[in-house]
RNA sequence: GUCCCCAUCGUCUAGUCUGGCCUAGGACACGAGCUUUUCAAGCUUGCGACACCGGUUCGAAUCCGGUUGGGGACGCCA
């Protein structure tokens, strides 16, 4: 059995792409048979090199490799004799109009296809005109194309979206004039935005490399993916690629068209992150930290790297949100929030901090427990409650009003960073007085 | 306009083929609570759907017909 996935360079690879590709590698693996990939770049004037990079690094960061990969652009002769012996056969007549392009002549007749997800669907192709098979240029279209490769390429189940429905009676018509044996049929429904329409930029339509970018893990998405349409059953929603390929049958997949969830993806992305280790994590997140400003990335050690994550990776659901909470521990100075700030280092709280910082550099050893004693009897000796003293001390080492445990994070951060960061706000009040 | 596809919580879905186990299950989102120095996470919990109308049947989310609603296709694009 034989599968393909075949996009076409005029666009980027996009959710609904993706997932169709998905659907069709699924079930090549999970029948052992091969997948193929088939650019169709018949579209000179519309095909780009930027595409295709774009569409053959996608797949491959989602995990979908293929077993061969066609260029119907090398293919065109083919395309072309087999159309003549449609004109010979009589089946095809030449442009009325002397512009050199061969079109097919639809026989008036009913067609019918037994479709693995929806059935019997029956088609009248009186309703449907003439069909161009080779244009004025002497490039195919893209039913006669699809059916001299499919064909030829040995395909015998062409899986593809619900919008391809319509082109099937043009497409069965043709492989009863070649004499070709028909394939099955899988059409599975769209993906739609939303809006309820096609899905588009608003509603999530981006590149998949853009998701990429965002700092989605591509276990995530292809695991969200798979959810859209099928289902592995016993209410599980965690899938990884490879359970999934002794789970998946096409036949399971449903009819219905699926609503693009972002809210969902970022769950999945989120306990996708939850479960990977921070070593892992710190070699996925340093272009996201590089991106941020942190010129030297490239140069920071997992060391100093896996702490910080361990401390983060609970509570990010993207790798851009984790490089953001992580980006204040390598930075040299800490961005405050313009609301953080105003909230609780407006008032001159440099008394409490020199006391607190003075316990801190004291400390013969700089780990959560002993910080958190250090804090509290330095709280309690001051007459503040921890809450009065907390949130101002999480402002001036993070900038932020929210983030991990206090006192881990002070572990995390180091003593000299720690005491750094005191020192500057303390700064800040002598200088403004 | 013509043809085609589809119809379970706001969203993704289980259940539909093989009617009874369904006062319809799970997940996301949302609400409440617990926990907590904060925000998350986690745990507990709440809200929430078989589009409608007819039929078949002892019995229908499940089968049939219609209505309505949504989507798609009607290119010398793919």
């Amino acid at each position: 059995m034989k599968v393909r996935f075949a996009p076409s360079p005029t666009g980027y690879l996009h959710i609904g792409g993706a997932r169709t590709c998905l659907f069709n590698w699924l079930y090549a693996r999970a029948n052992k048979g091969s997948f193929i990939l088939r650019i169709e770049d018949t579209d000179q004037a519309r095909s780009k090199k930027e595409f295709l990079d774009e569409i053959l690094f996608s797949l491959k960061w989602l995990g979908l490799d293929w077993d061969e990969v066609h260029y119907q652009s090398q293919r065109f002769e083919i395309y072309r004799d087999l159309a003549q012996r449609l004109l010979a056969d009589g089946k095809a007549y030449l442009a009325e109009d002397g512009s050199g392009a061969i079109i097919y002549k639809m026989p008036q007749k009913t067609v019918s296809v037994e479709d693995m997800i929806h059935g019997s669907i029956v088609f009248d192709t009186a309703l449907i005109k003439d069909q161009v098979l080779i244009k004025s240029d002497q490039s195919p279209t893209y039913n006669f194309a699809c059916v001299v490769d499919d064909a030829a390429m040995g395909i015998t189940h062409i899986i593809r979206g619900d919008d391809h429905i319509s082109n099937t009676p043009k497409q069965l018509v043709l492989y009863e004039a070649l004499g070709y044996s028909l394939p099955k049929f899988a059409h599975i429904p769209m993906i739609l935005g939303s809006g309820g329409g096609r899905m588009s930029k608003r509603a999530g339509a981006t590149a998949i490399s853009e998701y990429r970018t965002l700092g989605f893990l591509p276990q995530a998405l292809v695991n969200y993916l798979m959810l859209l349409g099928w289902s592995p059953g016993n209410n599980q929603e965690i899938i990884s690629l490879k359970d999934a390929e002794s789970k998946f049958d096409i036949c399971d997949a449903n009819k219905t068209a699926a609503t693009f969830d972002m809210n969902k993806l970022l769950w999945l992305n989120s306990q996708y992150i939850k479960n990977t280790s921070a070593e892992d994590l710190a070699g996925l997140l340093r272009p996201f930290l590089k991106e941020r400003g942190l010129e030297d990335a490239d140069n920071l050690d997992g060391k100093s790297l896996v702490p910080v994550l361990q401390l983060f990776k609970e509570r990010a659901s993207t790798l851009a949100e984790l490089a953001d909470a992580a980006k204040p521990f390598f930075a040299e100075t800490v961005e405050f929030d313009p609301a953080a700030k105003e909230k609780f280092l407006s008032q001159d709280i440099s008394g409490p901090f020199n006391v607190l910082r003075e316990r801190f550099a004291q400390l013969p050893d700089f780990h959560a427990p002993e910080i958190e004693a250090a804090f509290r009897k330095a709280a309690e000796d001051l007459g503040m409650s921890t809450k009065q003293l907390i949130h101002p001390l999480r402002v001036a080492l993070s900038g932020k009003t929210v983030g991990p445990g206090m006192f881990e994070m002070i572990e995390t951060l180091g003593r000299d960073r720690t005491l750094k960061r005191m020192e500057r706000v303390i700064l800040l009040f002598k200088q403004s007085v």
